[in-house]
DNA sequence: ACGATCGTGAAGTCACGGTTAACGATCCGG
DNA sequence: CCGGATCGTTAACCGTGACTTCACGATCGT
């Protein structure tokens, strides 16, 4: 029986009629697409594809394919959402969970807007570690998670942004920085910066480690930490720096960790994620309640 | 998006109401089943079966679901079949595999017949090692196979019984049983049995390379051999025997290795094997073929 | 109360889905 | 007609998650 990475490959070569744009979109190399058609197309028996390596078309046996299976597999995917509909109506539990920082705060403002719109649906809202964001969101653990922006992930959703806050750099404090005003993102160039768990989104490492500094500087990384306690811990310990969020201040005030405002680095977003295909009732409510929230201070 | 084995085990557990039934019909272990369906209920935030560990009943959205699905997941099931059909009429190439012996003979005359009918399909016969037989009828490298029974897999079938012979025991030719006229199986119980490549179907394993002798006596098992020729050699070495068919005698003689018949011991069956899914008009027409010819000799 | 049956959870293993890198073919502009 | 650009294919290697095994607790019948 077929697997679903050769029903989308195959039905995303037979759309896009490219390689190369067909691998883009379901995020694998194109090695792997050629792979795959290849495998299929030797149990078929025969090419579902005519290619030279300059132009792709489909075979007579390929389109006939695609006009069978396209209809069928879309039909999975709709009992699968409407499963995932019915299943989380506004009754039951909406799973929400929040990383470090300002996170929790936040929640619970919406969360009581939303209890009093939807009160036969209950809330639960959890602390996720950093490295367990994203499994979270993708095994259904939780149904959203409030995390920072940009997350650019193939089927995540990335709702607007509701707050936005200035960045600070977590030094030691007997760091030469810590007494300092203000610090510019040039001056991480002359810092280690430590690392983010690598199982959050590349967009988001990208932001919060960036490789260079805007004129070029090449800025060294540092070893990574699992939670955000841990992070801190090594900040502390004069292992790296690392840049935050204005709120830590309030809530993660230590004694040997000093936060110095980057004056010129964009604010840091904060927003929330959830699977594309589990945007159900209680997700677009709870949304709404954050939107409004966020809208109307 | 659903995963093949996601949605098998679904529709597995849905029919039988049973995690260790369906996990019996899928091949695997009923944890697997256990897994896979707690991570799909995860996903689709409800529960898909309502289940003690005595009874399981599908639950209102499980229901659903299967009602959604499995008319969807059957249609993807037909559009690989009727590509796989019109992929391969008679008008084409079937590509007929053999492992060692008397395969290779037993396929020209087949293939002559065949030949004779459908002069518009042109026939490949390529030798397999007995390591490769069933990864070239899994992946759709080869459309039929010609081997000793049994083979039990799921999603191979087997057809009829073409050839019976009497099995020998390949010794090497200084063995003490090498001048006697015939053994019988008990006598394995005082001989060390080589292995055959585990890529080979567990039952065929089962029948060529038994545990226990009839009456309950152990048979100790040596080193596998990936190729025939490599289990002769091994044979010719000392390193133990192996149960083989008579027409070996024809093909393989050798001065190392003498050949003695097992007088007690069930003829060894030929047959041939395809994929349930790729059951084509060619594999049919073969098949018709092959059984005529060995039901009139 | 006991054994039998069954689903579940944790821990460990390995096939296979995936990557990277080098390559050969096709087409285009100069 | 050549050099470069684009694209699909292939080989070799790698890490993850689909599997297994094992131990356990729950739920029946007798």
């Amino acid at each position: 029986m077929l697997e679903r990475h050769e029903i989308e490959a195959f039905l995303a070569v037979a759309e896009e009629l490219h390689f190369g744009r067909a691998a883009e979109r379901l995020r694998v190399s194109t090695a792997r697409i050629s792979q795959t058609i290849r495998k299929l197309e030797r149990r078929v028996g025969v090419p579902l594809f005519n290619r030279t390596s300059r132009r792709v078309e489909l075979s007579s046996v390929g389109r006939r394919f695609e006009e069978d299976l396209r209809p069928a597999w879309d039909r999975v995917g709709d009992a699968l959402t409407r499963a995932v509909e019915t299943g989380r109506g506004f009754a039951g539990t909406l799973r929400v969970c929040f990383t470090g920082a300002a996170g929790g705060q936040l929640l619970v403002g919406v969360t009581e807007l939303f209890r009093e719109r939807h009160p036969e649906c209950s809330v639960e809202i959890r602390e996720a570690q950093m490295a367990e964001l994203m499994p979270w969101l993708r095994d259904g653990v939780v149904d959203l998670a409030l995390a920072t922006f940009p997350v650019d992930e193939p089927s995540i959703v990335s709702g607007p942004v509701l707050v936005s806050e200035a960045r600070l750099l977590a030094v030691p404090v007997g760091h030469r920085f810590a007494a300092r005003d203000a610090l510019s993102i040039e001056d991480l160039a002359g810092v280690t910066l430590l690392g983010l768990p690598d199982t959050l989104p590349e967009s988001l490492r990208a932001d919060r480690t960036p490789t260079v500094t805007p004129s070029g500087r090449t800025i060294r990384h540092g070893r990574s930490a699992a939670t955000f306690q841990e992070m801190l811990t090594m900040v502390g310990a004069g292992e790296g720096v690392f840049t935050v969020g204005a709120s830590v201040r309030r809530y993660y005030t230590r004694p040997d960790v000093a936060y110095v405002p980057l004056h010129d680095a964009p604010p840091l977003q904060w927003g929330l994620l959830w699977r594309a295909d589990s945007a159900t009732a209680r997700v677009r409510g709870f949304n709404e309640a954050a939107r409004e929230l966020a809208s109307t201070p």
